[in-house]
DNA sequence: TGGCCTCGAGTTCA
DNA sequence: CTCGAGGCCA
């Protein structure tokens, strides 16, 4: 066959298998298939060098390193379009207004494109004769610098359109980096020990602006068509959803996300619709857009101020904000690590106002480069927890310091330690650390551990401060009088404490040992433990190898354990709480005869509409079945309720059986019956 | 030894 | 909820 051909075949296979890839997410051959077609037209091209053309796949991986990007002037402004601000929703309604009011129809139900508002980086694309020439960015609006190189490193972007030979035709989208490419891409970049990126958007336009596209083409990014610039030789549909139709069609990628609809209220639909639909997106959005949907309507409203008055776009409440990093101060938890957690001016960002946020050990605070008094940018996505995400260099005033670990614990003063190979560092100072001491406690009297109610932070605060509490026992000892002589606390309160108190010493032997808090022991490893030995003399005195033969339990939870009762303190604390009164069943350990769902595993979400959580994981435990915390193969059941969330996705996308509340009772009472 | 799969521990705000 | 680390299995 004749190379020319060869060749062209291979383009036109190769680019129809990245459409089928990048574009509609359903790949139609393997991979190595695919590198087999690429190696193909690679090697072809090497050895015919007058026959490489620009919009050839193999393009795609990057080319010459340039010295800067040249200036090009927009055939047809890129404009940015007004943001709608307001407070109360009104935006829809404020613009439909103005619509209106231009046209001079205010009876009339107006008929709007609504779509995303990406948060990425805005590109134009043009195509002459359907081959991509030019990639310039917005630049001022009237003059965009070339990026070509770097835009054709992006595979969803066709480097040909399909049905299109228009002479002339410009393609306005935005370039973004998904959520999940840019994790994945820090998770990469981190485990090299690189510099990761701080949001999606940086991400985009960093590698945009790249002046090696090798390194673009290693930058995971993606495109979504939303306009036209210049046009010749190609008719028009009527409106803007009927363009996005047809660049959609020529192979370009558009957002499904979005909706044709007449007057104002479904405009505020779309944007409340898509408010809750945002955090569940594989990308970020800022806001959504609105678009008069006729393009005879468009150009009759025409531009003020050189903003178009047939589009607007409605914002969400910012995910990110920058603000100032007053302080850093460090916490003791439970087991003494210390947790630097930063003191933030206040900002408003993702619908709440944060003023904390963890930094979570030092390495972290050395891979963000934060120093005290440095802006910084915050973020909070939906209902993840607000994290500091990166520093401003350019705002850093001079003379900042570089933040270091205290050496000493900042509540007793014990030496703190960092073992080899942990992130963390910890205060040697135990039970005698106050700090230490508190968390103890709160754990103790914690619901899944002795269930104390109404022993919180603030009264426990006061008990160790005051002295009153040394250890655990003292807890039992405490009598009315002493606690209502204590702030905030009345003679009600305290009879309240008194008596929980009371009700808390019967309990059973799996909540004694998680309330301990002993190290790698949690509640699903007391309660291996609790059923294992059946009595708290017996795993006081086993030794290493008796505990290895419960299953679960590994080198490092035994010996954590022999440690614990190794030491004399411990023993003690122990007989004390037995001397006070606090008891449980003993049994003789393992009764094997098996239940009638041991060995099947299952996982809760969601919120069953009569059963408590608690209680549909009690009675299913009391069956002899594991109630697990996460989705996996290995999950028998997954029981969903209202509003389930990612479990249940996980649980389809594995096929894994799922029950409502209704089915789980039926099985329990099957099964029951035997 | 590597790759799941769990468990433990720590986290913010209303 | 998410990360890191412990335990288990191939």
């Amino acid at each position: 066959m004749e190379v020319v051909q060869r060749i062209a075949q291979l383009r036109t296979e190769i680019e129809r298998h990245n459409h089928a890839y990048y574009v509609l997410d359903a790949p139609t051959i393997p991979d190595a298939e695919y590198d087999k077609l690429f190696r193909e037209l690679q090697s072809l091209e090497t050895q015919h060098p007058e026959l490489l053309t620009l919009d050839s796949p193999s393009q795609r991986v990057g080319g010459a390193v340039l010295d800067g990007f040249s200036p090009v002037r927009h055939a047809v402004a890129m404009l940015s379009i007004r943001t709608e601000t307001d407070t109360e929703g009104s935006g829809a309604f404020n613009f439909d207004t103005r619509v209106r009011k231009a046209l001079d129809r205010n009876d009339a139900e107006i008929e709007y494109a609504c779509e995303l508002k990406f948060d990425g980086l805005a590109i134009n694309l043009r195509y002459e004769r359907g081959v991509l020439v030019q990639a310039t960015t917005r630049g001022d609006g009237e003059t965009g610098e070339d990026v070509s190189q770097n835009i054709r490193t992006i595979h969803c972007i066709p480097l040909c359109l399909q049905y299109c030979d228009a002479e002339i035709i410009e393609v306005r989208g935005e370039v973004y980096m998904s959520r999940k490419d840019f994790n994945r891409y820090n998770d990469k970049q981190r485990a090299l020990g690189l510099a990761s990126l701080v949001n999606p958007r940086n991400g985009a336009a960093g590698s945009i602006r790249q002046l090696d596209s090798r390194l673009a083409a290693r930058r995971p990014l993606s495109f979504f068509a939303y306009g036209l610039g210049e046009v010749r030789g190609w008719d028009l549909p009527a409106t803007h959803s009927g363009v996005l139709d047809a660049l959609s069609s020529f192979g370009l990628p558009v957002c499904d996300e979005r909706a044709v609809v007449r007057g104002a209220q479904a405009l505020a639909d779309f944007h409340h619709k898509v408010a809750m639909l945002r955090d569940a997106l594989a990308f970020d959005i800022d806001g959504v857009v609105y678009k008069v949907n006729s393009l005879a309507v468009q150009a009759e409203l025409g531009f003020v101020s050189r903003e178009p008055r047939w589009a607007v776009a409605h914002k969400y409440p910012a995910e990110e904000q920058l603000t100032v990093l007053r302080d850093i101060e460090i916490q003791v938890g439970r087991t003494g690590k210390l947790t630097p957690v930063a003191k933030l001016e206040p900002v408003f960002v993702g619908g709440t106002t944060v003023s904390n946020a963890t930094l979570h050990n030092e390495d972290e605070i050395r891979r963000k480069d934060v120093h005290i008094g440095d802006t910084v940018i915050v973020r909070r996505a939906g209902d993840v927890i607000p994290e500091v995400a990166g520093v401003v260099l350019e705002r850093r005033p001079a003379h900042l310091m570089p933040f270091v670990m205290p050496t000493t614990c900042p509540v007793c003063g014990s030496k703190v330690v960092r073992e080899e190979s942990e992130v963390n560092v910890r205060c040697t100072g135990g039970l005698f650390c106050g700090a230490q001491r508190k968390q103890a406690i709160l754990h103790f009297a914690s619901r899944r551990a002795m269930g104390v109610e109404g022993l919180g932070d603030k009264l426990v605060d006061q008990l160790v401060d005051e002295n009153i509490i040394h250890s655990l026992p003292d807890l039992y000892r405490l009598d009315v009088a002493t606690l209502a002589a204590l702030e905030r606390m009345a003679e009600k309160s305290a009879q309240n404490i008194v008596v929980a108190l009371e009700k808390s010493k019967h309990t059973t032997l799996s909540r004694f040992l998680f309330s301990l808090g002993i190290r790698h022991v949690g509640e699903t490893t007391a309660k291996d433990l609790a059923h294992n030995f059946g009595k708290l003399e017996a795993i006081m005195q086993a030794d290493n190898e008796r505990l290895l033969s419960v299953p679960d339990v590994g080198p490092i939870v035994a010996q954590s354990i022999v440690d614990f009762f190794g030491e004399l303190h411990n023993i003690e604390v122990v007989q004390d709480l037995r001397d006070v009164g606090v008891s449980w069943e003993e049994h003789d350990g393992v009764s094997t005869a098996a239940l009638p769902l041991t060995g099947q595993t299952f996982v809760l979400t969601g919120t069953l509409p009569n059963l408590s959580r608690e209680e549909a994981k009690s009675r299913l435990e009391s069956l002899g079945a594991k109630v697990a915390g996460s989705v996996s193969k290995k999950t028998s059941y997954v029981v969903a309720g209202a509003e389930a969330g990612s479990k249940l996705d996980k649980a389809r996308e594995l096929n894994v059986l799922v029950l409502d509340e209704a089915e789980l009772i039926a099985l329990l009472r099957k099964v029951d019956s035997k």
